[in-house]
DNA sequence: ATTAATGTTCAGAA
DNA sequence: TTTCTGAACATTAA
């Protein structure tokens, strides 16, 4: 589930490595299926010694180590992936392994229970050229009112859907896109072209406030209790959820009203349909 | 004991 | 061009 607000978690877990040298780095295999690992192997391992760790960027729900050689380490964690300065949940899905010197953080951890992840080495350049303006659309963090309409203004698709949609803007994911509509009020299966102006204007205040919060409450474990922060502890943002996973409570707005889970784009999306509604009403 | 559901991304189809 | 569908994977709930 790692969306904006825990690949961003990730990030400044392991922020303590830039200055750090790269003493070596192991991709661990896999018992039943090789690693998602692009490069071969050993050849990663040979190619990233003696790098020096520069920056730490996050590129959508990407986390990106940058390298010198202008070379990048990218996690892209997808479904369970998480990378961990602390020892990882298990050693079962351990992926890979980053060792350090030069810095307290001695090694960084790829671990991932059901594999759909990656870890790549790639540069900057490529990375760039695959990934900005390309596979993704302006970060969440970043982009302005305006532009979130120009982007997604004139699509017929539900809004909700559209917000997923990582070219458009990067960053949301499902479970937010949920708290973001209910927040602003709008119904997840209006159109994007019937949104006005203002209501453009409202899913970005609320897109913002629902990031940050869930970044300082450093995002959201759900209950099967996957995602785990650098430190391999818990988020915490799961306990200010007021629509997401909790079909058939109260809606805490309006309070007369039960959050409702519909299935979109083969997605579950949890809404009040008091609060949010198709016509404008408000 | 099967089957469905989970959420992100991509390839390929409509 | 835009939008939709199924697959990738591992684990758990039904």
């Amino acid at each position: 589930m790692p969306e904006l607000p825990e690949v961003e978690t990730m990030r400044r877990g392991i922020l303590g490595i830039v200055g750090a040298k790269v003493r070596g780095a192991t991709p661990l295999p896999s018992p039943r299926k090789p690693i998602r690992i692009e490069s071969a192997a050993a050849e990663l391992a040979e190619t990233i010694k003696g790098k020096k760790v520069q920056a730490i960027d996050r590129l959508g729900k990407r986390v990106v180590v940058r390298l010198s050689g202008d070379l990048s380490l990218v996690f892209e964690p997808r479904m369970t992936g998480l990378v961990l300065v602390a020892d990882p949940p298990s050693q079962e899905h351990l992926r890979f392994r980053l060792d350090l010197t030069g810095c307290p953080i001695r090694s960084v951890y790829y671990w991932d229970r059901r594999g759909l992840g990656s870890v790549r080495l790639v540069s900057n350049e490529k990375l760039a050229a695959e990934l900005v303006g390309n596979k993704l659309g302006p970060d969440a963090l970043v982009i302005s009112p305006k532009e979130l309409q120009e982007r997604l203004g004139s699509s017929q698709r539900a809004i909700k859907v559209a917000l997923l949609d990582q070219k458009a803007v990067a960053g949301v994911g499902n479970l937010y896109a949920s708290e973001i509509l209910h927040l602003a009020g709008i119904h997840p299966g209006k159109a994007c072209r019937k949104l006005k102006t203002a209501e453009w204007q409202e899913v970005h205040r609320r897109l913002l406030e629902v990031l940050h919060l869930a970044i300082e409450h450093e995002g959201s474990t759900l209950s099967d209790g996957t995602y785990r922060n650098a430190l391999n502890k818990a988020g915490g943002y799961q306990n200010q959820h007021r629509v997401y996973d909790r079909e058939g409570e109260a809606c805490v707005l309006c309070t007369s009203q039960v959050i409702v889970r519909i299935v979109q784009a083969q997605r579950a999306t949890f809404y009040c349909p008091g609060c949010q509604t198709l016509r404008k009403k408000r």
